[in-house]
DNA sequence: GATGAATGAGCATTCATTCAT
DNA sequence: GATGAATGAATGCTCATTCAT
């Protein structure tokens, strides 16, 4: 039924120009995906980027304000697209220690399955100048509340100490960096029986949180 | 009387040179550590550098490299200082536990005191480039191996996750350098409870560390 | 009925097209006049013009060679239609002093009104490149045949030196345009006394210059 | 005694920088006077003139804003050097009419011998953005005091048009440059008759006009 | 040894113009 | 005929680095 494509009041036609031109950025944005994380967000120039995109400078300059917004605009494609991935990873009634688990496994998996989309996150983003940072501090606090709600679950009566969450997130977010900066995001995935007993011990204790990894790591991800 | 200038305390001339350079070097570095914190490693030039160093660019290029070479002599220098510092924080005589709260106590202390030494440390070496990067890990290393040395006097059979020490130092760094960034540095002290929380609980257990945390805020920082 | 449209009043059909461009033509630069008046011609960019004029660029390349043919076209439109409404402010049977005078006048008037086309004409066409410098140098020829006419109605034997005309002309339109540029095109009626005893002078001597424009001054303008 | 340059408390050292720093900027300026001249201000870029001032670019924009300040600097130094050889041109004794015609007479002829120079004053710097336009207004206005001083020497009791004096300097300096844009600056020494007879005779009157002329001309120029 | 004037490669950015739709 | 997305040549400018003095 194409006429109802140009004809009737469904629909919403006025999107046309917007979404072709969203179409484009993200079209640019992730081909200059490779080339950023491989000269780095700084050595990386709008000429590098406009070759690989295979578009005009003046094009990329109708696009996007400069070189950082276009890095901005990728780093936030990457964030949204692993974020969503995260989301379906988790089965829906599946509890705080799952949903986290599952989680942790599909985070590793997918930057071993895409490093280049990883550096953009964990390194490049730190170089790309401070609001990408500031982006990269508000992109570091989702999971950070998501650690939280495992308070809840918390026999014990001694509250946690306030940053536990930020610096138990900056902290895997550290072991992840250290193994892309070194090209060793092959063992990426490996690194899920530690990072989960780092998580999750705070709030199950030592050997509730043994028997949870145990567990996670029977199930084969799907 | 040149030759004066030439004889001095006869024995070990070679180094007179090596130590006045040294000495030059330094006092180049430090004097650039505002501006370095001030606009950013990348936004400051070199011209700024030698402005505020009262020293020619050729000098500065005799002396150093290049820009990163110069902000890599700071960076060492604070972290060369503040190690010794820290060193001295900790009595003769203190077990593992003391002496972790002690550097911890001496070093958000120190960060307060001198926050733009602190910001080169935390922010700003991380967009300085890769050997800056690196030698930033290394730093972080450090810490991380008094930290195992924790492990020692563990009673629990069960091991702890491998990157749990590099996670932790990387997490504690992550809470720093957001103050930092946020302007906040005056607020850094205060975080010496849950800091040490963070670091302390893995290797006591919760009412141990609470103790040991007791213990760290009832005596008096030097 | 499409074959009305064709017909119409048979006769001068190829026309037609023709109308319709230069009406469009002195639309589009029209529109653009306020645009030229206020950014200057360098800052006016193609894309301010077809702005205001509401014209796709394409259509615009379509009427114009370019951003100069454009300026030019405007230019060419203020002075043709100012030409006509000074043309109509003299009298039939007017003499050429009383001529002059009129001329004078309505001008000053038609400055004040309109500043932004006197803007064009006297101030941006001098930076709009050779070509219209060139029809500036024609435009203010116009005036000076007109002054020229007055040396037949001189009784004095000696000859008023050649380049007279064109100077007086000059003289009085930098005395203009430095009120435009001043933005104090309000003051420019008031110029009329000064401005008509500079250029009746040397034809009728002081003092009959003083009584014609005595004269000038008491007639109302229509 | 070339010791007293480098001991004496005598002289003033200090110009040092300075001087050699005004002494480059003359150098590109004035190597920049036949580019400017020649492809006009617009059409010259910042590489044409460093390449003709063999300098780096660096050392350009080290001495000078932008192209319009070089262009301002150079414009500045014609008019300054121009006016000091018009001051040298008048006879120490010399009364106002005669001073007005030997500065004429050394303004044509100085126009004839440097036409490029004169392309800046009189042509290029009307296209050179307001900054400058706005200088050419106050340089314009110099003569114009000097004209002024010639009404207190007329015995005519009726009041000179407020603003002959600028219309008059208008005047010819378009009659100037409309021979300098037509590149026919070898006549522009002939202009002197009717130059002189248009500049005079609001003041003396025709006939005390001619004969102030005819001395002129008698006279050989210096 | 120290200086800082000179260099110029390299970069981001603009805007007149074209041409496929 | 009209449109405006795409182009890329051209420009102004910065700043790390060199080297003659």
């Amino acid at each position: 039924m194409p006429q109802h494509l140009t004809k009737g009041p469904v629909g919403r036609e006025p999107l046309a120009r917007e979404v072709v031109e969203d179409h484009q950025r993200r079209r640019i944005a992730v081909a200059a995906c490779p080339v950023f994380s491989k000269h780095g967000y700084r050595a990386t120039t709008i000429d590098d980027v406009v070759e690989v995109a295979q578009v005009g400078v003046g094009s990329f300059y109708s696009l996007f304000e400069g070189k950082q917004e276009c890095f901005l605009f990728l780093y936030e494609t990457i964030v949204a697209e692993t974020r969503e991935e995260l989301a379906r990873a988790v089965p829906r009634d599946a509890s705080w220690v799952e949903a986290v688990g599952e989680v942790l496994r599909k985070l590793l998996l997918t930057i071993a399955a895409e490093p280049q989309r990883a550096r953009i996150v964990f390194v490049e983003a730190q170089t790309a100048g401070p609001e990408v940072e500031e982006r990269y501090a508000e992109t570091m606090a989702e999971p950070a509340r998501l650690l939280r709600q495992g308070r809840a679950s918390r026999e014990r009566s001694a509250e946690l100490p306030a940053g536990l969450e930020p610096a138990t997130v900056a902290g895997i977010a550290w072991l992840i960096q250290q193994r892309l900066v070194a090209e060793q995001s092959d063992d990426v995935p490996a690194l899920l029986p530690e990072v989960a007993a780092i998580v999750l011990e705070p709030y199950l204790g030592e050997s509730a949180a043994a028997q949870a990894i145990e567990r996670l790591l029977a199930t084969a991800s799907a």
